[in-house]
Formats: C-alpha cells, structure tokens, sequence
RNA sequence: CGGGUUGUGGCGCAGCUUGGUCAGCGCGCUCGCUUUGGGAGCGAGAUGUCGCGGGUUCGAAUCCCGCCAACCCGACCA
C-alpha cells in the first residue's frame, strides 16, 4: 500500500480547535484522523479509518482464534425484543428510539444481547450445537446527554460485542476465561496499557463482571488499586471490609439539644464545645449522616430511601446508582412535604422508610445522629441495639488511603481510566426472557447461560491517543499505525522522485508507505505535519541523496540514523508491527 | 436535567458597550514569480444566509424576544 500526501485527503490544522480539550480529541483533529459530523457523532477520515480498521483486524484475530465465528445484526431494531427483556424501559433514556411511518417503535440498538439471543433460540435445538460464541462488530447508538471527549464519548460508536453461550456453569465459566485472556492479548497488542477491574454489570444485567481500563487522565472512571495485593476495582464496585464486631457495652441513647447543627460540621464542633457525652475529641467519622434519596424504578412508582453513612463521607452518587441498578436516584429536598424527615436532623431510629446503612455501620457500632427533631441529636445510638438497617449498600465514596477489602493489609490508591472492555457472566437472564431451551443428552430440557463482551473499538482509538502522544503530536504503536513508515521528500533536485521510487519498493515488499510528495511544500512543513501525524519510522529523502544515503527517524525516541538506501525496507521491518 | 461560556469565510479570532464605509485580521485556499533540512517571501485573488426565527428601526453582526447548537462545570450532602 502506498498513500501520496499530494492527493490524500488530509489536511493538518495548524491551530488547536476551540472546543477540542482533551488530547486525543485535539490531536486526532489537528492531525486529519476524524473530523466532527454531528454532536457525538465523528467522521473518520482516511488515516483515521485505517488505524481504525487495524485495530478491529486484531481484535477480529483475537475473536477468531479463541473459537469466535463473526456475524452482523441490524442496527436498527423493532421494539419487541428489548420488550421481552424489560430493556426498553430498563435502558431509560440512554436507548436511542424512534418511529417509523406507520408508528411503531424501533431502536438504534445500544447493544445486541436481544438479538444474539433469539439468533442461537432460532438455530440451535440440541446440546451437539453448544457451547457457542458470536460475536460481531457494530454501529452501537446511545442517547447521551452529554457527548464528551471527541471519540470518548459520542452518541455512535464502533463496538465489538460478543457472547457466548454454554449449557453448563463450567462451560461458562471457561468461556470467559478464554474472553478475558483474548482481550488481554488484543489490548496489549494495540498497545493499550490496561488494567482489568471488579466492575459493575449496569443495565445489561449479569454477575462476574469486570472491566479493562486504560489509564488516562481524561478517563471517566475511577479506579481503585491496592499498595499490597493485586486487587483493582472501579470504585462503583469497590466493597468495604466490615469492621470487627463491636460488644454493645455503649451507654444508654441520649438526646441532647443541638440548635442550630444542620449540617456534620457545625455539629462536631457543638459536640466538642459542650462536651457532649462527656467527650470533646468528637470528630465527623463518629457521627452518622443520613441522606434521603428518591429512588426511580424502571416501570415502577418512586421510592424514599434512607443512606446512612459515616458523617466524614459523602454519598457517591454513582456508587448508589451502580447499588440500586437498574434504579436511579436523586437527592431528596422536598422536606415540607415528608414532616417526618427533619432536614438535617435525620435519625436512623423510628425511621419511617427503608433505610441502607454503610457497612461501617455495622452491628454494635455507637453513632451521633439525628434525633428526628429539629435542633435535636442524638448520642449512643447503636446500630443493632436502637435501630436495625433494612440492609447495606455500598454508596460512601471511595478515598484513596482506604482499607483494602481483599487482602485485608493493604490501603487503596486512585487512579483514572477509560473504559475499553467489559466482561460479564449474564447468566440466563436473556435465555430466561426468551425461554431458550434446547435438549440435553439425556433428553430433558436445557437453558443455556450467557456472557457478554464488549469492546470499544471506536473509543480505543482515543484512548491509544491519550496514552501515546507528546508535545509534538501523536505517536502510533507500531501494530496499529496508519502506514509503517512515512517517506519525507525533503527537498528538491528530484528528491520527490526518488521518495517516491524508494516507497514503491517498500510498498512491495509489503510495508504500508505513505509518502510526502507534496511539491512546494517547505521540509519544515513536511517535518512538522511528520510528527503531527505520528507514524513510527519516517524517512527523510534529503541531501545526502546523491550518495544514495537517506535518514531514518524514529518518531518515539526522535533517534536520527543515516542508512544507504537498500538498507531502508529491513531496518523498518525490523521494528514494524 | 441544571449552571456557565460561546456561536462572525475551512480553522483561530476582532467588531457588539455607543445601530449607519464593520464585513475585518491571522492561518489556510487559488494564481504567478522566487524559495526549499524545521510551520518561507513578494505580488495578485477567491471565499460570509454574521447560528436560526421573529421583533424594534429609515437602517441590525450590533438592541429586544424566542428557539437551536457547541463547549465547559455540576449531576452535590443533611
């Protein structure tokens, strides 16, 4: 393959867009790789389509050769199925629908697990046929409210999902381990530095979920790490270690009067000016705050809820989201019309509605807590003793320096992601909606269970933007650049000729060549647009042609090495990917 | 969904306060000549429904109302 810069359409910009922030996005621009068509919605232009397309060949690979067969489903979807499943509701306004001329309902499917589904139910009879892994790659629709990040986050994007199906919980089991080692091996090959977290499964449902995220700055996710095991998690699915149990030897409940202490903060300190309890070393991890949330459930009236929580924590309204999925949830401020819930003096005690407490909160544990009136607290409250929870939930946010629930030694660290991948066990939900069966050897009825699993193909782009670029522009891993090596005809003096007849050999002998022929174009240009653009090896076809020597660069290590120019198509082979 | 900011040639911006040579600048683009190893020089050009709709006015990029879009922030605590 040989591209000619001269008639590529690709046009660099040399200032930054006014509303690209983060790297990739910029750079991706700047350099020609994508170009915004709608809100959320990106054109791929030739360079871009090719990294595109050579990272879904490795991922094609990696499918493939763990026993993948690769089929295609529509896009556009009618209603029923996601009916049978409960997602046309479940998915909320996330689904992208739309009417067709007669009225009825479709979807721009966001995933396919529906589909997949009635597919095997479709083809499949008997237990000879299984176990069965698909998979396909697809223009997936979300109706986010907020698309971010150019390729990040956009309201299309290409997705690689796949599923399997087995008819045994060890068939499962191994299908997954099989999933995860192959995206191990796609990552790495793309060169994706990645780490597989505990996630939670969302909307899609499941069990044994995890998620492979590449660190990055501009990640939405956050990510916990551990300074002594190898435990990672997103801090959606972060679990705290309950404490050890605590003997119920605290002194009787007592109510104090506590004007004017609405909020954790003026409380401790009212706490410790009056000695309260005869104490004056109060501090808001002794208190404990009880936030009111509205809780939605897909198809079903709203609910109160009560969060306890250590009062030196706030509620993480993702993690309480991830808690309740499929429900959502929003703060709860409408106090003049529930006077049982004293804004600011909420007590778990006597509580008229459900209440989750923090597993902090745990049985014997001593708080100081609202006392359910105005201008009133409480001390001594013990969980199990003056109040029972109607249950745990994790939703206290997550602070680095936390205890680490797997190993029990080590503090967790934060880090930043992108999510790329995601994996999960579903189980039979969707063979459950369908009533999948298909006979077993012995002749009785069998339901298959599922994984799924997704890939980002799209954003994994970006993210192998953020993760390789520098100050000058984008730098490819080898296995997924555009070309392998970018030919700059330097100057003049037939120089254009010669670049052109050295990438014609290299074109040959099988490299993927992109050359600089563009005439009138200074070398500064040339260099520069180079660098923008990122190609691993660059070969400068300049001054030192007349004694048949050209200059090898390496875009990464910037390293200059002159080499005779039969020499060129096996120093590049040597490191292209 | 809320808040903030912004919409003016392909890109980046000025102009708006105080309505009337305000349709302007830089980059890019076209043509010519020169130049050619680090975003070249000179000369000559082309490109605008000033986000959309309505209103005020003799006259609107500029003032008013409505809408749309983009970007950023927040999805906020007892």
């Amino acid at each position: 393959m040989l591209l000619r810069m001269s008639t590529l359409l690709l046009k660099t910009l040399r200032e930054e867009l006014a509303d690209a922030e983060v790297p990739s996005h910029r750079l991706l621009v700047r350099a020609g790789f994508i170009r915004r068509a709608a809100p959320g919605g990106y054109t791929m232009l030739p360079l871009g389509k090719l990294v595109l397309d050579r990272i879904t060949a490795v991922i094609q690979e990696e499918m493939l050769s763990a026993g993948g067969q690769e089929v295609s489903f529509p896009a556009l979807l009618p209603r029923e199925p996601y009916e049978t499943s409960n997602r046309w509701t479940e998915y909320g306004d996330l689904l992208l629908t739309l009417k067709d001329r007669r009225g009825a309902d479709h979807l721009l499917a966001p995933t396919h697990e529906e589909m997949f589904t009635l597919l095997v139910q479709d083809m499949t009879g008997s237990y000879r046929d299984y176990p069965i892994l698909l998979f396909q790659f697809q223009t997936k629709f979300r109706d986010e409210a907020r698309p971010r990040g150019g390729l990040l986050r956009g309201r299309e994007f290409l997705m690689k999902d796949a599923y399997s199906f087995d008819l045994s919980e060890a068939g499962s089991i191994a299908a997954y381990g099989r999933m995860r080692a192959a995206y191990q091996r796609v990552f790495t090959r793309i060169g994706l530095e990645h780490t597989i977290v505990s996630a939670t499964s969302g909307a899609m449902g499941g069990s044994a979920s995890e998620e492979f995220l590449a660190a990055a700055e501009v990640g939405e996710d956050t990510f916990v790490g551990c300074t002594v095991c190898d435990h990672a998690a997103n801090t959606e699915a972060v679990t705290t270690p309950v404490p050890a149990p605590v003997l119920a030897t605290a002194p009787p409940l007592e109510v104090h009067d506590t004007p004017d202490t609405p909020t954790i903060a003026a409380l401790v300190e009212l706490a410790n000016n009056r000695r309260l309890g005869g104490r004056d070393d109060w501090t808001a991890a002794d208190t404990l705050k009880n936030v009111v949330v509205t809780v939605d459930h897909p198809g079903r009236d709203p609910e109160l809820l009560a969060i306890g929580v250590p009062g030196d924590r706030e509620v993480d309204m993702k993690r309480l989201e991830a808690a309740l999925s499929p429900a959502t949830a929003t703060l709860f401020d409408d106090f003049a019309a529930s006077p049982d819930l004293v804004k600011g003096y909420i007590g778990p005690q006597g509580i008229k509605i459900r209440y989750l407490a923090d597993p902090r909160v745990a049985p014997g544990t001593s708080w100081l807590t609202g006392a359910n009136e105005p201008g009133r607290h409480a001390t001594n409250v013990v969980a199990g003793r003056d109040f029972t929870p109607d249950g745990t939930i994790e939703a206290a946010e997550v602070r680095a320096g936390d205890p680490c629930a797997a190993c029990g030694e080590g503090t967790l660290t934060m880090r930043r992601g992108i999510e790329i991948g995601h994996i999960f066990q579903l189980g039979r939900r969707y063979t459950d909606a369908f009533k999948v069966d298909v006979l077993g050897s012995d002749g009785k009825p069998v339901r298959p269970t599922m994984g799924s699993y997704g890939i980002g193909v799209s954003r994994a782009v970006a993210a192998v933007a953020e993760q390789h670029h520098d100050d000058r522009g984008l730098v490819w891993p080898a296995a997924i650049a555009p070309v392998d090596v970018h030919i700059v005809a330097a100057g003049k003096d037939g120089q254009v000729e010669a670049a052109l007849e050295l990438g014609a050999t290299l074109s040959r002998s099988g490299l993927r060549v992109l050359v600089d022929d563009r005439p009138n174009v200074s070398a500064g240009v040339k260099f520069t647009d180079a660098e923008l653009i990122g190609i691993p090896k660059a070969v400068v076809v300049g001054r030192r042609l007349g004694e048949g020597l050209v200059e090898i660069r390496d875009r990464k290590t910037q390293e200059r090495t002159e080499v005779p120019m039969v020499d060129v198509a096996g120093v590049i082979r040597a490191d292209a990917g």
